[in-house]
RNA sequence: AGUCUCGUAGCUCAGCUGGUUAGAGCACUACACUGAUAAUGUAGGGGUCGGCGGUUCAAGUCCGCCCGAGACUACCA
């Protein structure tokens, strides 16, 4: 017969090492996939990683979340197959790879080949795989690590590029101007994560102007011209980058901002001006002896120029009024230009409350610009510097782009300054103090430049991607409704173009003018394309073995009509490439096919919760773009994990826990309850781990000392689970009770799970682990395992307990697969109960309604309450639980409750060691009662009323009270109003027993007879006496098993209580005899107060 | 700057659609228990539920503003 395995102590890592072995043989993952149905499937999306960084502890976090619902859905009979993937490209790697070739992006392509350079990405990439693999392991994170998808293979590129055709072909794609960070000095465009770069924001001091814009009177204006006072009408602007100037075809003001029209003179040229600004901000420009100084008076030369309020306008009022271009070069040809525009991102916090529209120079300004038909200027080249049209200034570096030091670099801003003020076109200049970005390599200040930029038309399908949006299951809810949401609302198109080297290549092929192009979307259509090339420009070119840079930028193609095609130069955003993965990790459509339909949309992804831009949008955009659906159903995306004082983990800051030492140290499991446990996934986790203690101790220590429990005595008593399972009816009253809260506890944790719940499942199960289970039902019971025959009790006991334990490893195995697996299999092993070789191959419990016991889990939770009470009550008379105690008086207000506690009174008497238990009822007129308005019914009723009838209800008589009782009604007045009230209105308790000291918990009070009787004296005395021959007994070594012979020293009270107990003490010592001798040697104990003795064992 | 989340005991967190003594675990202190023992029980201290205002008979819970922490987005005249 096959024994329970007993160990020595809990040791999580060891347990990880055994099971991950056992799994490995045994192709436990493979197993729990190919056993499930094809038809049946939960489909789940592994966002790829990067494999060119180290893993962090939150990878463990991620991925614990993924794991345990992939498990949940296989326990629940799905197939859940988990493809890996790695991503693979991106500015990220190219960074890394620069770093370690110790080059700039300048150097590709002179120093380095591009091929070289490549190859190296290819290489850094996959640097820590191994690493990965192995914490996926480790962690007990099942997934498919022989067949990932990886993103810079070819098939993967050329399901890429089909759905790009896709886009394509649907009108998606087109070549637009963007404004973005450029870097004069360094001739290329900088990617925000670039600008983002410690120390690229650097406090500067630059000449700032308020320039003045001249407005032209005509129909629309006439309003803004009455009451002026002399000179022209201006409108003022303040501006940091007095170099874009020239370039200004707008100007935008807030519509519901108020202006003010204000007399006053230039201070530079003294002449008089109206001018229009912000009202708010008329005191940042002007100060309060100003408006003091008569206006009328002014006299040039004077220190105080006075002004003068004499209008007030809405924004909207200003909309489309045209003005005098300021600096009068060039004039846009693509639109309309030099009027005021209404936008929202204007504000009164700086300047004039009016800003100055370069469409050129601002990501805003571009894009209000082209909302109003507004044309664009853009009157510097890209080396900075501008451009011959602008004659005073042409060929000036609006920034020191040349090195030039700083006594020889004249700022063209103070310049253009200067021209302002001579043209009484300035009304303010200044030095300004502001933090601007600079290029991280080569210490310049950035303009923000028109860039050429491939783009998807994902704002075309804003609508729809919303729509879809509604229907997806976020969690938490709120980052698919608010953050996801808002931002699907303002949804702008999406920059596809990356100009660097490792990426998969945008496979669009243009002639030189722009006007063919195609759209590659698969390996074969090149091929057509490229013969074509071939015999029409007599070429001799095939599909390069390597899609990436620089082959395929070696590829021409040609335009129907016989010309040349260049691949445009870009690659693509490299996310793009992980939004493709449901398409391309299957090389789908090219192969496949069945296998895609299977596995689209998916049922589950998470991420953090970082990616709702990043990987979740872009899986949702291109499903919905290329198939018109949802990509997923479900999404979790979690928090961050911090360290445990809630700081962000960096190196810098050296609290970067390491995952490895984590597991190693306290195994996966105790890890991954800590992390599901401790906060809900999408909160921030403070990682501490002291918490991880904790779990393991308190739940995995309980859970092991419970399991350790059974296998002790169940191996003793040759337990198998060999005889009939016991009708739940013949078991006693705490085994029907246990396995009620198991079922409930199924019930819940089954719930939650499936509603991606994981911190309540797990809290859940631990509750009941440490609370029901091993703290009332095991330590109630423990006499039941150790004491007595092995017959119907002591097999239901077992049955009993076998079953929470085996249960409890099902629905534990998602969170804690190691654990759960090797007390599955040591439970299982012994019994042979189940077929499966692993818990995870078993499916979720079944939930029993037909054992859920509602009104058994009340009065289970009666016992606890009131045995908690009385040992409280002892406490504080200082009586000990081995000291017996007659009875208890207990009040009951109404026959259930007398007969729910009846029915536990025997667990309560010997829990709390007392004889019985005396019920009052409230006929005998001991108890007084307590009373209290139940305000949820009242409340509705009474309302304004409350809070004189919850003053009224409390000071309620005995007697009333009673009424009440007895006829269920009471007629409550107050002022005018007289209410009709029921007994559900009112809250009855027992307050106190007079004479006896009570002790209260909710709606249950008890009181506790202290009186200690002859009887009940000799009877305490026996229980200390075994209490101190057990203890000997273990500090003897004896087996569990063993006979003894029992020693006592003579003692009058000893011998009176051995007359009554010996029998009972003997049994319980398993004493073959009892002897009182008047010597004896060794120690004297002290059984009680005035109680010593000496005694002596010795084992038959 | 905008959007979103969070703020409850020294620490980590519960607190359902508003209902009157705000809970648990850890930690701390004291006392018990002891055939699960590197476990367990009981008791105790500890809270202006971030602040201010509002709605309501009633607010930790709903609304507004503010403060603090974090995430994301944008980078400003």
């Amino acid at each position: 017969m096959t024994k329970f395995r007993e160990y020595k102590g809990l040791n999580l890592p060891v347990i990880d090492e055994g099971v991950l072995s056992f799994w490995q043989q045994k192709e436990v993952f493979k197993r729990s996939i190919e056993e499930r149905s094809l038809d049946n499937a939960f489909v789940f999306y592994e966002g790829p990683p990067s494999a060119n960084g180290k893993p962090g502890i939150h990878h463990v976090m991620a991925r614990a979340v993924k794991d345990l619902f992939c498990r949940y859905q296989t326990m629940k009979g799905k197939r859940v197959e988990r493809k890996g993937g790695w991503d693979t490209h991106g500015l990220p790697v190219e960074l890394k790879v620069e770093n370690q070739l110790g080059i700039t992006k300048d150097d590709i392509g002179v120093k380095i080949s591009i091929e070289e350079y490549n190859k190296a990405c290819r290489e850094a990439v996959m640097k820590f795989k191994e690493l990965w693999d192995d914490l996926t392991r480790k962690m007990g994170y099942w997934a498919d690590l022989d067949h990932p998808y990886i993103t810079f293979e070819n098939n993967y590129i050329e399901s890429v590029w089909n759905l790009l055709k896709d886009l394509h072909q649907k009108g998606l794609i087109y070549k637009g101007y963007t404004i973005q960070p450029y870097s004069p000095a360094a001739g290329t465009g900088l990617s925000s994560h670039e600008l983002n770069m410690p120390g690229a924001y650097k406090d500067v001091s630059d000449t700032s102007a308020v320039a003045q814009f001249e407005v032209i009177r005509n129909s629309d204006s006439k309003h803004l011209f009455e009451d002026n006072a002399q000179g022209g009408l201006y409108i003022i602007a303040w501006t940091t980058t007095p170099w874009t100037l020239p370039s200004n075809v707008g100007l935008a003001v807030g519509k519901k901002i108020t202006y003010a029209k204000v007399a006053t003179y230039n201070p530079y040229t003294t002449l008089p001006v109206n001018i229009i600004l912000a009202k708010d901000l008329l005191a940042k420009w002007f100060k309060p002896q100003q408006a003091e100084a008569d206006y009328d008076a002014y006299d040039p030369g004077d220190k105080i120029i006075p002004f003068k309020v004499i209008g007030e306008y809405k924004g909207d009022q200003l909309e489309g009024i045209r003005y005098h271009q300021l600096m009068p070069y060039v004039q846009p040809t693509d639109g309309d230009a030099f009027k005021v525009i209404l936008a929202d991102f204007v504000s009164t916090s700086d300047g004039t409350g009016i800003v100055h529209i370069a469409p050129s120079f601002g990501a805003d300004d571009m894009r209000v610009g082209k909302q109003n038909g507004l044309g664009s200027l853009t009157l510097v080249d890209k080396q900075g510097k501008f451009v011959d049209s602008v004659t005073d200034f042409a060929g000036r570096y609006v920034k020191n782009y040349k090195d030039e030091s700083d006594e020889t670099y004249r700022p063209v801003d103070i310049d253009i300054a200067i021209w302002l003020k001579e043209n009484n076109k300035a009304f303010n200049v200044q030095k300004y103090q502001h933090n601007y970005p600079h290029c991280w390599r080569t210490d310049k200040p950035i303009l923000y430049y028109p860039l050429d930029s491939w783009f998807i038309r994902a704002s075309s399908v804003r609508d729809r991607m919303v729509e879809l949006n509604n229907t997806i299951n976020w969690k938490p809810s709120h980052t698919g409704e608010k953050r996801f949401g808002n931002w699907l609302e303002n949804l702008q198109d999406w920059n596809l173009s990356r100009s660097r080297f490792w990426g998969i290549p945008l496979p669009i092929w243009r002639t030189e003018d722009g006007t063919s192009e195609i759209c590659i979307g698969s390996i074969e259509e090149l091929m057509r394309e490229i013969e074509k090339a071939n015999q029409e420009l007599g070429l001799t070119q095939s599909v390069p073995d390597d899609l990436h840079k620089p082959y395929i930028d070696n590829v021409i193609l040609v335009s129907d009509d016989g010309r040349k095609m260049q691949r445009e130069s870009d690659l693509i955003d490299v996310w793009f490439d992980s939004g493709s993965m449901p398409y391309a990790q299957w090389h789908y459509p090219m192969e496949n096919q069945e296998i895609f339909d299977r596995n689209f949309p998916a049922d589950f992804i998470c991420e953090g919760v970082d990616q709702t831009r990043g990987w979740f949008y872009s899986l949702h955009a291109i499903g919905t773009m290329v198939k018109d659906s949802v990509a997923f159903k479900n999404v979790v995306s979690t928090g961050l994990v911090l360290d445990k004082n809630g700081v962000k983990m960096s190196k810098r800051l050296g609290n970067v826990v390491d995952p490895f030492v984590t597991l190693k140290t306290h195994g996966a499991d105790a890890t991954r309850w800590y992390m599901m446990t401790n906060a809900q996934p999408w909160d921030n986790l403070k990682f501490d781990e002291a918490g991880i203690v904790e779990v393991k101790r308190k739940f995995f220590g309980t859970l092991y000392n419970t399991y350790s429990f059974f296998s002790l005595y169940a191996n003793l008593d040759q337990f198998a689970y060999e005889q009939d399972q016991i009708p739940l009816v013949e078991r006693p009253e705490i085994d029907r009770w246990i396995i009620s809260e198991l079922n409930t506890l199924i019930q819940e944790v089954d719930n939650q799970y499936s509603l991606y719940e994981s911190t309540a499942a797990g809290r859940k199960i631990q509750y009941f682990v440490e609370s029901h289970l091993s703290n009332w039902y095991v330590r109630l019971c423990r006499r039941r395992f150790w004491k007595g025959s092995y017959e119907h009790d002591k097999i239901a006991a077992y049955q009993t307990l076998y079953e929470c334990l085996l249960t409890i490893s099902k629905l534990m195995a998602p969170i804690a697969p190691f654990f759960a697996d090797w007390l599955y299999r040591n439970l299982n092993e012994a019994t042979q109960q189940e077929k499966h070789i692993s818990v995870h191959l078993a499916l979720m419990p079944p939930v029993e309604q037909q054992l859920i016991d509602k009104d058994l889990q009340e009065r289970m939770d009666y016992a606890q309450r009131i045995s908690s009470l009385i040992l409280s009550l002892r406490k504080k008379e200082g009586i000990r639980v081995r000291q017996p105690l007659q009875k208890i008086l207990l009040p009951v207000l109404n026959s259930e409750f007398q007969s729910q506690v009846e029915a536990v009174s025997d667990l309560i008497r010997s829990e709390v060691n007392i004889k019985e238990i005396d019920y009052i009822k409230e006929s005998s007129g001991v108890i007084k009662k307590r009373i209290k308005p139940n305000f949820k019914t009242l409340g509705r009723k009474l309302g304004k009323d409350m809070k004189v009838a919850a003053q009224l209800i409390s000071n309620l008589s005995q007697e009333t009270i009673s009424d009440i009782e007895k006829s269920g009604t009471y007629s409550l007045v107050i002022g005018e109003n007289t209410y009709a009230l029921t007994l559900e209105d009112f809250d009855i308790s027992a307050d106190e027993i007079p004479g006896w000291q009570v002790a209260t918990d909710g709606e249950i009070t008890l009181a506790l007879d202290v009186t200690i009787t002859d009887d009940l004296k000799k009877e305490g005395i026996a229980r200390e006496l075994i209490n101190r021959i057990q203890n000997l007994r273990k500090d003897n070594g004896y087996e569990v098993t063993d006979r003894i012979e029992v020693k006592l020293l003579h003692h009058d009270q000893i011998q009176q209580s051995l007359q009554s107990y010996r029998d009972y003490i003997a049994d319980e010592v398993l004493a073959n005899s009892i002897d009182i001798v008047d010597t004896l040697d060794g120690e004297t104990t002290l059984l009680l107060e005035g109680i010593e003795t000496k005694i002596n064992t010795q084992k038959v």
